[in-house]
DNA sequence: AGCATTGTTTCACA
DNA sequence: TTGTGAAACAATGC
């Protein structure tokens, strides 16, 4: 997906573009995408309402509704974006318009509009999103409870701080980048790693989350462009090795992340 | 054709 | 009971 940077994009262009504005209709009919809620449930629940805030912690945003309306939960997925009119923000690869990749819709009575465009449907709408299950977020999190929530285990370090109870917002390139950059190898167990590192740790994800945020997305950190079958260390040229590590295809490099 | 994919959830198994 | 890893989910792109 999107990880916390281009989530934070989308909320930031929620809150700037569709507070306020009076929900005239809304398509909920994608079951998969708004499940478990029947078609209509969501329709019914906001409209006449109005969006009042938009929310996000790690990867998941939502919305408070006016009149103690429910809270509207959006997730987007691993290919999502949130479009306002003319606006759109998210999954960060170029994409033509393609109207027919929008799963979720709001349409606003002053003939504006907001939809969850997403090629791969893996995205999520539903009221009520259980934010309470996830960890601090990734950006905000306190060196304290970092340290003693991402050392609590044995799990290789990278599968850990992807671990969204554990730490919200960390996704595989944020993680690949983020351990480059600290210069610890991913495999090691999470609770091998001494308090100098897991602060090392906690920076290098705050580092690399600002610079996200302010350059429009994970795809533009270092290492990430290495992150290929032939890639090489952009600091020392070591040839960059490849595993799998928590399920997902994981690039370290051999000679400087340790 | 076959494989990989920036995410989450479920299920089998230790 | 807790932790871990694989598979499923849906769809697209190389």
């Amino acid at each position: 997906m999107p990880e916390l940077p281009e989530v934070e994009r989308a909320r930031a262009l929620i809150a700037r573009t569709a507070l306020h504005r009076v929900i005239a209709a809304v398509d909920d009919t994608d079951s998969y995408v708004c499940r478990p809620h029947a078609p209509g449930e969501i329709a019914d629940a906001l409209v006449g309402r109005t969006l009042l805030t938009a929310e996000r912690r790690g990867k998941s945003m939502w919305c408070e509704t006016s009149d103690e309306g429910p809270a509207l939960g959006i997730h987007l997925g691993m290919a999502g974006r949130i479009v306002v009119d003319d606006d759109e923000a998210g999954d960060p690869r170029p994409r033509v318009d393609r109207e027919r990749w929008d799963r979720f819709t709001i349409d606003f009575e002053d003939g504006g509009r907001l939809t969850l465009r997403d090629s791969r449907r893996l995205g999520r709408v539903r009221l009520e999103p259980a934010i309470h299950a996830l960890g601090p977020d990734a950006a905000e999190i306190t060196r304290k409870a970092f340290r003693e929530r991402v050392s609590r285990s044995r799990m290789p370090v990278k599968a850990r701080i992807m671990d969204q109870k554990v730490l919200a917002g960390v996704g595989n390139l944020l993680a690949d980048e983020a351990l480059w950059q600290a210069r610890i190898d991913p495999r090691r167990p999470a609770n091998a790693l001494d308090e100098a590192e897991l602060d090392r740790m906690r920076n290098a994800i705050r580092a690399a989350n600002r610079k996200a945020i302010a350059r429009g997305g994970v795809h533009t950190g270092t290492v990430i462009p290495a992150r290929r079958r032939d890639g090489v260390c952009p600091r020392c040229g070591t040839p960059m090795e490849r595993g799998t590590i928590g399920g997902r295809t994981t690039y370290w490099c051999p000679a400087e992340q340790h």
